[in-house]
DNA sequence: GTCTATAGACCGATAGAC
DNA sequence: GTCTATCGGTCTATAGAC
């Protein structure tokens, strides 16, 4: 790995744990065992580091939800698909939450992601552009995702009738709760995971059709 | 208003924008016509000004959820009660989403309240007691005060059976998400109320007893 | 309780040797 | 591309006059 990738990273661990203005230039540089002039070889200021970070991210961001995205059916708005039926008819409420907690496990453990979302989480108000794109990356587009889950599960009459966004936001609202009180505080990782599966569980009761 | 309150009411805002370390003395100093070193006579650090800040949102706080709660019927555990049928039978979506959106207005235009929210955004991460209050200030008692609010509902049949807990986390944690979006992009704030009117209204149509 | 002045440390960024 | 040395500035905090 080359020097710059080793300074970004180690930037997004500082700027992740004390914030752009509790970072120095020696904090990022100390711990590669250089000093922080070399830094400015790789990258013409701090702002320029920190705006990397986030160019950085916002690519992996879009790679990952665009893979996540992919088998969703082009066909949108057209009438019932009998393979969508079949993916969508089948789904219970353990295979709900099992798949959405793979999600959060996934997302609240992963190192780079957790860094990334408390850099993020802490610097919100920075800019107007920041704070935007703080709610497109982990509100709004995961909202979009559940929107159009619930939107397949109502045309093939697996949930009860209602606005697909309405649903979503009731639906994801909730998991973003809980992952909030998992990154602050780590201890009640356990406690958060069981009321998701609960949450998920009490969603699919109140709006399956299951006694259709 | 004596100095020391001018300077607790100066550092909050600028905490609130800047973050603790992008604050320094000297832009609390300047806004209040005083030099730094005048603060110095009030507090004994810059970090003495932050707690202080902290604690006496705490005493807030805690006075604004006392009075909130009082209502609550005191034999909580105890058999169906006449008045509580009465006030808990009769509320209905419209009055449900009005109280709720009452209660975000305020929160969310206080300019107290949103500095303090700001402010611990900011800083949740700093330390782990400062992640702890966030929790418990922004969830926990929201949800406990939702939670007394179900309980009641479903005891005297208002709506559905069901984990109160799981109820009350449900409709939080989507009003805690438009609150969050609200106060990044302030330009949203019609969006996000004409939100939680709609959330409110589905959660109330998913889980009332109406058709009993 | 306010001021000016300043100590002493650290900041971001640069110069120039190697 | 790394280093040491340093510039010019700001930081928290203090000293001491008024």
């Amino acid at each position: 790995m080359n020097t710059k990738e080793l300074i970004l990273e180690e930037a997004l661990k500082q700027f992740s744990q004390k914030g752009y203005d509790g970072t120095s230039m020696s904090d990022i540089a100390h711990p590669l065992g250089i000093s922080k002039a070399a830094l400015y070889k790789h990258f013409e200021s701090k702002q320029q580091i920190f705006d990397e970070i986030i160019a950085q991210s916002e690519e992996n961001y879009k790679d990952f939800f665009e893979k996540l995205t992919v088998h969703f059916p082009e066909h949108d708005e057209a009438e019932i698909n009998a393979e969508d039926v079949e993916y969508y008819g089948k789904i219970s409420a353990e295979g709900l939450s099992e798949s959405v907690l793979t999600f959060v496990r996934f997302f609240m453990s992963d190192e780079y992601s957790r860094r990334v979302r408390r850099m993020f989480t802490i610097s919100q108000f920075q800019s107007a552009e920041l704070g935007a794109m703080y709610t497109r990356r982990y509100i709004d587009s995961m909202m979009g995702y559940d929107e159009r889950i619930f939107k397949q599960l109502i045309k093939v009459g697996a949930i009860k009738k209602g606005d697909p966004k309405v649903l979503a936001a009731m639906f994801c609202g909730t998991v973003i709760m809980y992952m909030g009180i998992w990154d602050r505080e780590p201890d009640r990782a356990k406690e958060c995971e069981k009321a998701i599966r609960e949450h998920v569980e009490q969603f699919f009761l109140m709006t399956s059709n299951g006694e259709k």
